[in-house]
RNA sequence: GGGCGAUUAGCUCAGUUGGUUAGAGCGCCACGUUGACAUCGUGGAGGUCACUAGUUCGAGUCUAGUAUCGCCCACCA
């Protein structure tokens, strides 16, 4: 028997005060730190490890709310619970921010060279690496920084070289001249998914080439004339008739006046345009395929800056922009121009930088997708894993159905460097080895590492097991992987989800996780998405030091609903804070309550719910309800309905638990029947410790030092146990009645403020219970107390009273409440709002009695929902009886 | 060009197997310092659940279409 209490609670909840202390207890008593324990399942979340390149966002925050909540409740269940923190090295993004950094010092990557380079931007990793990890600490994260990992550490790193590798030993990467896409400020290759599209409204140049050897010409439309100086050939659709006899022929190149083939080619539309087409394999992903299939030069005009190049001739060394304005110049000069119209289409923008992407050729890696996309998509046709929401399965199944393959070198610094080696013998060695000593052909040392790094996503793939010890055969890994459920948001569906799914499969031989649970964006007031250019950014750093990091998670988990985006108002955090306050004042009345008395505790200390006997039906109520929140809240759980489950917490506490609990429980403390007493503070212990225990995942802070004071089992709330639900504690009669005394409560509130009765003032009341004499004899002094209503004459009646000496009658189910409110209220208005109930309750009787009056609905609806509307019926048909009796009395 | 989502009170949003009186927070109005709580309490006002048609005994919830807004995907020059 155990009641640790340590000191007194502060009258006031400040959430600074409490939350950093707790994080550091939780800490230092290594309750984040998994266990491995064979023969138990365990419940493993992999933390989508934020970028180190700037501050902690709200997007942060969302996901620290979310799994906090999962591995909480979880670990509560008694389930080994990992949730592996990390940190990502954000390649481009990575190697941006630091550019930028140096651009504000005049300074250039290349100017510092690779290695000082990279130096610098270890220097501002680190330093990010602790800030947003200390930023990660303050939101709550249970997470096992035990476990902790860096992308670029060389477990992880081994782990990329590793898969290279094996990809590329199974021929599955491959190195090629493809046609890529281009930033030509970051100068590096990007994947189509780094690339954004945005529709523009443009030109369409319509150009006419002259056919060689005739007077004809024929008429091409392009959206980038620039590109025309590396056009190879003209295409046309083998069955146009139009242009059939020209097919094998030639046009010459204006300005250039190279010969270009005529080819007949399926995909080009005849009906669009003019029906021909400009090929240009060098500069359209579209043309490059037509050049594969007929054997065309790729002519590459450009330069990798963006300016053209010397097969640009008289127009190399513009930048793209002019050497377009120059050439429609010279081709409207010499007669080639046909027209420029209007014309929208979309332009490709590096997703960091924002300049115009330039679709070029380019040697670079890739890896090949369809054998590694056709296991993935069969594990979310199955079910093997699971969206949630569902809808988000359709958007991966049509991403992954629909797949290209992946080109995965980057012309960075910063970054995994690609694990090929070149020897002076001509020798290409892919190795999983740091450094490549010697050659295995020729032994030879003279050897040069591919000057590349991987896309950043290339890493991330492999997170799910390279953080577990991957390659090797670590007891984690064996233990923890594959991990239950993955918590990002949808915006990285492809980058990332997807392909972890699909390395998992390739390397692990199963997918690493069974659910993926998509959030939404967190966006501003206005809904726009918060960015710091927009300065609409809300620092979760700076609400928690207000509000409380509670709040913040409260607030961002039962904001929205899973895979929608959110607006974040800082109102709403303070009125989550609010609710803080409400459970630390009602916590402290509780504990003022125990003050005069113990209770009783099981063998642990854990207050238990006191005998079923001496409970009143106001205890029988609030255990009722908590049971029934208990296993509405296990359900909720298991179909991460998190949002919900939050709010029907708020709301037992707020207004049942305190609202009427409390409130009803003021008449017995402050009365003299001891053994009433007793039991109200058992059931206010019993049920504020579960109640505590049920919001801990979403409040850990604040359920914690609030536990701490009350009579519990075992040393923090974060390892004690999660409340079983037992639904058979579920008392309905009792329910129904204590509702019934609400409504009445209620009734009387209300006709006490219409009539304007002083607040403080208690009232005479006259009480026909009907069918609840039973009710108002037990609950007699709660509902006076609540209702202020009995001081005078609260008497019983066998039948209603015949000359009511009460102005105002109201009439809750089959009871009537009299209240001789007389001078202070006038007939008139009293009868004014019998005639309105009257109304009311007949419209009610009108449509009940027509539903039942319906065979249909009789016989097809289930019964207790036909049985509902009866008793509704003949409930209602009692009370207009008794409202128009009550009429007729006051006469006209 | 495809696909998806949203549309519910003045504002921001919940409402997962269709059940007949649609909820919350904030805001608004009135009253209130009763020993947990003014970061609060009590009462109240406020909604044809975007629109149309349909399925059904019954639709905010399912189906089809329309409108507006938003997002994703896409090699029509």
């Amino acid at each position: 028997m155990t009641t640790s209490t340590s000191g007194e609670l502060a009258k006031n909840y400040d959430p600074t005060t409490i939350e950093g202390p707790w994080y550091d207890r939780w800490y230092d008593n290594g309750y984040f730190t998994a266990k491995v324990e064979p023969g138990q399942k365990p419940f493993v979340v992999i933390m989508p490890p934020p970028n180190v390149t700037g501050e902690l966002h709200m997007g942060h925050a969302l996901f620290v709310a979310v799994e906090d909540i999962l591995a909480r409740w979880h670990r509560m269940h008694g389930t080994p619970t990992l949730w592996l923190p990390g940190a990502d090295h954000a390649g481009i993004a990575g190697q941006w921010v630091v550019e930028r950094e140096l651009a504000k010092k005049g300074l250039t990557r290349q100017e510092l060279g690779r290695e000082a380079f990279l130096d610098n931007v270890w220097e501002w990793m680190d330093r990010y690496r602790k800030r947003i990890l200390s930023q990660l600490r303050t939101l709550g994260a249970s997470s096992d920084w035990s476990r902790f990992h860096f992308t670029m550490d060389p477990g992880p790193s081994r782990a990329v070289r590793t898969a290279f590798k094996r990809l590329y030993d199974k021929g599955l990467i491959y190195r090629g001249e493809r046609l890529i896409n281009w930033c030509p400020r970051c100068m590096t290759a990007l994947s189509d998914l780094e690339v954004d599209h945005e529709e523009v409204v443009g030109s369409i140049w319509t150009l006419r080439y002259p056919i060689t050897g005739s007077d004809e010409y024929i008429e091409v439309a392009t959206t980038r004339p620039e590109t025309m100086l590396g056009d190879s050939a003209v295409a046309v659709h083998p069955d146009d008739e139009r242009y059939r006899h020209l097919v094998g022929r030639f046009a010459t190149l204006p300005i250039l006046g190279r010969q270009l083939p005529i080819v007949a080619d399926d995909a080009v539309d005849p009906t669009f345009g003019t029906g021909a087409v400009k090929v240009t394999p060098a500069h359209d992903p579209n043309d490059f395929d037509i050049g594969q299939r007929h054997n065309l030069a790729a002519i590459n005009v450009m330069n990798l800056d963006g300016t053209m190049n010397d097969a640009a001739g008289p127009f190399a060394g513009q930048t793209t922009q002019d050497a377009r304005t120059n050439v429609v110049a010279r081709l409207g000069e010499e007669g080639f121009l046909v027209e420029v119209k209007e014309h929208t289409h979309a332009v490709g923008r590096c997703q960091r930088c924002g300049t115009i992407v330039e679709p070029m050729i380019s040697k670079q890696w890739f890896i090949e997708m369809q054998p590694l996309a056709e296991p993935a998509i069969e594990v979310a046709k199955d079910g093997t894993v699971r969206f949630v929401p569902e809808r988000f399965k359709g958007t991966y199944l049509h991403w992954m159905e629909n797949i290209h393959d992946w080109c995965i070198s980057r012309q960075l610094w910063w970054g995994h460097r690609i694990p090929v080696w070149y020897c002076d013998c001509g020798e290409v060695v892919v190795t999983d080895e740091e450094k490549l000593e010697r050659c295995p052909h020729c032994g030879g040392s003279n050897l040069t590492q591919d000057p590349d790094v991987l896309d950043t996503w290339f890493s991330s793939g492999l997170w799910t097991f390279s953080t577990l010890g991957w390659p090797d055969d670590t007891e984690d890994l064996h233990y923890f992987y594959p991990g239950s459920v993955m918590e990002t948001g949808y915006d990285i569906l492809f980058f990332w989800v997807a392909r972890m799914i699909f390395f998992g499969i390739e390397f692990m031989g199963e997918a690493p996780f069974h659910t993926v649970y998509l959030h939404g964006t967190v966006r501003d007031e206005l809904g726009q998405r918060m960015s710091k250019t927009k300065g609409n950014v809300i620092d979760p750093t700076v609400i928690t030091q207000e509000f409380g990091s509670d709040a913040l998670r409260f607030t961002l988990i039962t904001a929205g609903a899973p895979g929608a985006d959110m607006k974040l108002s800082e109102q709403r955090v303070e009125s989550n804070r609010n609710f803080g306050t409400k459970i630390w004042n009602a916590t402290r009345f509780v504990l003022r309550a125990l003050d005069s008395g113990s209770i009783a505790q099981a063998e642990d200390g854990t207050p238990v719910a006191p005998d079923a006997d001496a409970m009143t039906l106001s205890d029988l109520w609030i255990l009722s309800k908590l049971e029934r929140l208990t296993s509405d809240i296990e359900e909720l759980f298991a179909n991460y309905q998190l949002g919900e489950a939050g709010r029907r917490i708020y709301e037992f506490l707020w207004s049942e638990y305190c609202d009427w609990y409390i409130e009803s429980t003021k008449v017995v403390l402050n009365g003299d029947d001891e053994a009433a007493k007793a039991t109200t503070r058992q059931t206010l212990a019993y049920v504020l410790e579960r109640s505590l225990r049920l919001l801990h995942p979403f409040m850990p802070f604040l359920t914690e030092e609030l536990w701490q004071h009350m009579p519990h089992a075992g040393e923090s709330i974060m390892i004690a146990d999660w409340p079983v639900p037992d639904e058979s504690r579920i008392d309905e009669r009792a329910v129904a009645e204590y509702e019934f005394m609400i409504e009445a409560v209620r009734a009387v509130r209300n006709a006490r403020a219409e009539s304007g009765v002083e607040a403080g003032a208690w009232i005479s009341a006259m009480v026909y219970p009907g069918s609840h004499a039973e009710t108002f004899a037990s609950l007699e002094p709660v509902f006076s107390f609540l209702a202020r209503v009995g001081k005078g004459r609260f008497e019983y009646r066998e039948a209603q009273l015949e000359a009511p000496q009460a102005v105002v009658t109201l009439v809750i189910d089959d009871a009537i409440i009299y209240l001789p409110l007389a001078g202070m209220v006038d007939i008139d208005a009293e009868r004014e709002r019998l005639t309105k109930e009257i109304e009311q309750v007949e419209e009610e009787i009108a449509r009940t009695g027509q539903l039942l009056s319906n065979e249909n609905f009789t016989n097809r609806a289930p019964a207790d929902v036909v049985n509902r509307q009866r008793e509704r019926l003949s409930s209602a048909q009692e009370r207009l009886a008794l409202l128009q009796a009550r009429l007729g009395e006051l006469g006209a």
